[in-house]
DNA sequence: CCCATGTGAGACATGACTGTCTCACCATGG
DNA sequence: CCATGGTGAGACAGTCATGTCTCACATGGG
């Protein structure tokens, strides 16, 4: 909500019909060219005068979901400290963006035979050199891969984000839940 | 209406039709009837004098794998013994229908609406029982709930059935890397 | 042998979504 | 004041999957 000129630059109006066309198809994934423009408040033609088409929406969600990522990854400050606390601040930091990262993990199938954005092959490598780095400094077991590890990520992500998508996990408990599962595992921890 | 040899030839081909409707849904979630049919080796025709239609064939699948899940419920066993040793069986055990439940997991239009199979929650509270007997037995940790608990089996059981599709991963490890996360978690566990 | 049943191939109509177009409207800037 | 440019509404054709239909063929039983 800033001062008005900037609406005509299509800037404000672009970020605001790509984060109702992400809120809307976490939730439905199939909606219409047509759903999406309502669902953003503009009519089919607008949206398609700034996105040429579904096609065009996706990559640019693709896009969007990968740049909101890379924050995550900058203000999560991966090396700093035990690896264990920088995979709580990725997870926390990440959150905001699981809905749209939810949609993209079951949308990128879809890519199958397709190039497919190298935007996530660096996301993964920085995941992944975390946990790698957690398993040399003696934190994180070693038997689970650093590549299983940030595809389980992933999956728990898109988990904690249906779940309060669909009402059954409160927001609350979102970043606590998969960080500690991931981290911690379901099994309870004898006191050092 | 029925014959002996009438029933259990239309049985064979049903369930084959159904199977390889499962594997091709599975790498490709949006696959032409035309493309199941073939996939089946039928024609269109066929494929349609078995399901009404492509919604029908979709719940057909739903049923096979609520099924699917509710013999690897039984065959684990899931009162017997620890629950962690429950846990490691059930993973095992389901591995197989991995493929086709990480499909459903995806097909949201199953989930919503009022008419969603009843079969989900039943295997959700088998699940969420076991989890709860672990805590109740001290095996398990009580911060994480049981739903959340079985929510993230279903989403590391659908990310490591996509990492096998993709060969990210190889099948061998499927079981061990997820029943290992789910119950130990990334941390290094000291020895007791 | 003949007939019945299941099947494959394909035509056909239908509906849904898409992409493109036109045109009237209205707010802003000159 | 008018000119400009973005917008909404809608028409339009094209595309694709679907569902239904017909018909020829083959396999198997009476």
């Amino acid at each position: 909500m800033s001062h008005m000129g900037y609406r005509r630059l299509m800037a404000v109006d672009r970020d605001h019909v790509l984060r109702s066309a992400a809120a809307l198809l976490t939730r439905k994934s199939t909606a219409t060219m047509d759903e999406v423009a309502k669902a953003a408040g503009i009519s089919r033609a607008t949206l398609h005068r700034q996105f040429a088409g579904r096609d065009a929406l996706v990559r640019a969600l693709e896009a969007l979901g990968i740049a909101e990522c890379e924050a995550a990854l900058d203000a999560a400050r991966l090396d700093d400290g035990p690896a264990e606390d920088a995979v709580r601040r990725l997870v926390h930091g990440i959150e905001s963006a699981a809905g749209l990262l939810a949609f993209l993990y079951t949308e990128n199938q879809l890519f199958e035979g397709e190039e497919q954005n190298a935007g996530w092959a660096t996301i993964d490598d920085r995941i992944s050199a975390l946990f790698r780095r957690g398993q040399l400094g003696g934190e994180f077991r070693i038997d689970l891969t650093p590549a299983w590890l940030t595809e389980a990520l992933y999956g728990l992500l898109a988990s904690g984000a249906w779940m309060v998508q669909s009402g059954k996990g409160a927001p609350k408990d979102f970043t606590h839940m998969i960080a500690e599962l991931l981290l911690g595992g379901a099994l309870r921890r004898e006191e050092p």
